[in-house]
Formats: structure tokens, sequence, C-alpha cells
DNA sequence: TTATTATAGTTGCATATGCATGTATTGTGA
DNA sequence: TCACAATACATGCATATGCAACTATAATAA
């Protein structure tokens, strides 16, 4: 250890694994043409359901309304994602169009990949950690 | 929980986790005028001592060595750090200015608050484990 | 009903991120 | 020594990120 324990920043630290864990996926994902956080986006509004708004994907990835504005355009512009008029004349009701879900559909093949190849190197302990410690961290922004 | 554990994607667990803690440094380093990735670096400077080279940098923060490339730019154009001729005329030796130096003196005590915070609200375990999953992550890279 | 406040979403700005590629320099083997 | 490989860094491109500010619409209180 170079540094004390008491030095490490908390900050890098989950950098650092973010960077090396979402390149993995974004390789992963590289052959069907898309990446992390546009398979996020994909997946959130497969588990939501459609007809969900930008809204409340903000709140399911934990991303600002401003970030996720303008992810969704490289999947509204490639048509992966309809956009009609929502429950009223400000919300925009998005669902995954046929080219959507057959895009989800192929890209969970490597996603499972992915999930699968990371739990064997962090193992049982490092992967349960991950997850408990994000569902700590997001008590952080209340 | 509204998913199967197996459904959680460890990307997005990660990614969400990297957001909040992020913008928590980024709120607590605010006031001084510097953002995580560029405390980081002046960091990174410290630790490992002037002269340092980009390259070095980059592997201390696993980094991609143009993430490095640009993310200098605003801290050389702010005079915070000073770029001189290497070991040779490719390198180039970087160090940090009197500005740069007060600046992360400055920083330290926010970036303090904050840790000081985090590992309150994450507690011994969860700070542990990060610590810990963000090492094991490193392992991945080679 | 109207003025005010709140909400949903976008845009300007600046940094963050990395792949592919390019340039310059250094190292090395024939 | 000279051709070729390796190294250090920068640039073009595209996405990722969020704050401040803006537009449009909806909800609410006077």
């Amino acid at each position: 250890m170079n540094i004390k324990k008491s030095d490490i920043c908390l900050g890098l630290s989950i950098r650092k694994a973010d960077r090396v864990i979402s390149q993995l996926f974004n390789e992963y994902l590289e052959p069907v043409g898309i990446r992390n956080t546009q398979f996020a986006i994909l997946r959130a509004l497969v588990l939501l359901g459609d007809g969900n708004t930008a809204g409340q994907i903000r709140d399911v990835l934990v991303m600002d309304q401003t970030t996720i504005s303008r992810a969704l355009k490289p999947l509204i512009r490639d048509g992966y994602i309809d956009v009609r008029e929502g429950a009223n004349k400000r919300e925009k009701a998005l669902s995954l169009s046929a080219a959507g879900k057959d895009l989800y559909e192929r890209a969970l093949v490597p996603w499972n990949q992915a999930q699968k190849m990371l739990k064997k190197k962090l193992g049982k302990e490092h992967t349960n950690n991950l997850i408990e410690l994000s569902r700590q961290v997001m008590t952080l922004k209340d």
C-alpha cells in the first residue's frame, strides 16, 4: 500500500472502478452497436414498461434531467425509441420501437456475458458489496 | 426489491453510485473552483511528486491517455500546472505551480469534509467495501 | 379567473470520457 | 545506420455529465 488508507480518496476509488467496469460493458456491447448508458435507458423502458417519461428514467438511472434529455437523442434519432405525446402537453411518452426491442434483445446476450464475467472476477462477496454499496449511496441523495 | 437480485445490472449499480458520489465531491469542491477530476490530477501530482508525465497520471487515475490530455488543459490554461520539457522531447514534465499548490491546499479542506461526511454516511463497512471493491476491479484491466 | 408557483423538457456552456488516428520522437534489430 | 516498431502526446468525433437558464404547460392560491 503506497498511501495510508485514510488518504485514499473515495471519489477517486469509485471513479476508477466505474471507468473500468463501464469500459468492460461498453466492450461487450460494442458488437451490437450500443453503449452502456444507452442500454441502461432501453432496459429502464423495458422494466418500467412503455409510455414512460424522461423524468421517470431520470429517477431510475439517477441522472440529471438534462443528461437524459441528451442521452435519448441518439436513440430517438436511430429509431430505437418512439416519442409520442404523454399524459399532457408537457410530458413525452417514450416507448421502444420494434427496432428498439430487437436491439435490446440482442444486447441482452453480451450484457449477460459481461455480468457473468464480472461476477466471476469479483466473486460473490465483492459482487454483493457492489450492489449493497450502490444501494447505500442512493440514500445520500435524499 | 423491485427486480430480482440477479437482474441488477452491475454496470448501472456502479454508474449510479459514481454519479452520486462524484456529484457530492463536486459540490464540496465547488467553492474553491475546482472539480473532482481536476482535484484528482492535482493530488496525483502531489503524491507522485512534481515532474511527472501525463502517462504517469494516466496510470494512477486509470484514465485513457486522451482523457488526461484534455483534462490537463483547463488546469494548464488557468495556471495551476506548469509544463516543461521532460526526460526527452516527447515527454512533458508536469508540476504544480505556486497557484496550483495553493489551490490544492485550499481544496483539501472541502475534500476532507466530503471524505468525512461520506465515510460517516457509508459506515466503516461500506467504506471499506468501496475501497476493496475498487482494488479488486483494478485487477480486471490486466 | 388571474397571478404565482411548480413541473417537464430543452439549450448554452464547460468539462469528462475513450476510440481511431495522426505526429513527433525514441528505441531496436538487421 | 537505417528501416521498423514502440512510445508520448494531441486531435477529430461522438457520447456522457450536470449547472444555469429558458420555454411551455400545468397546478394552485388569491
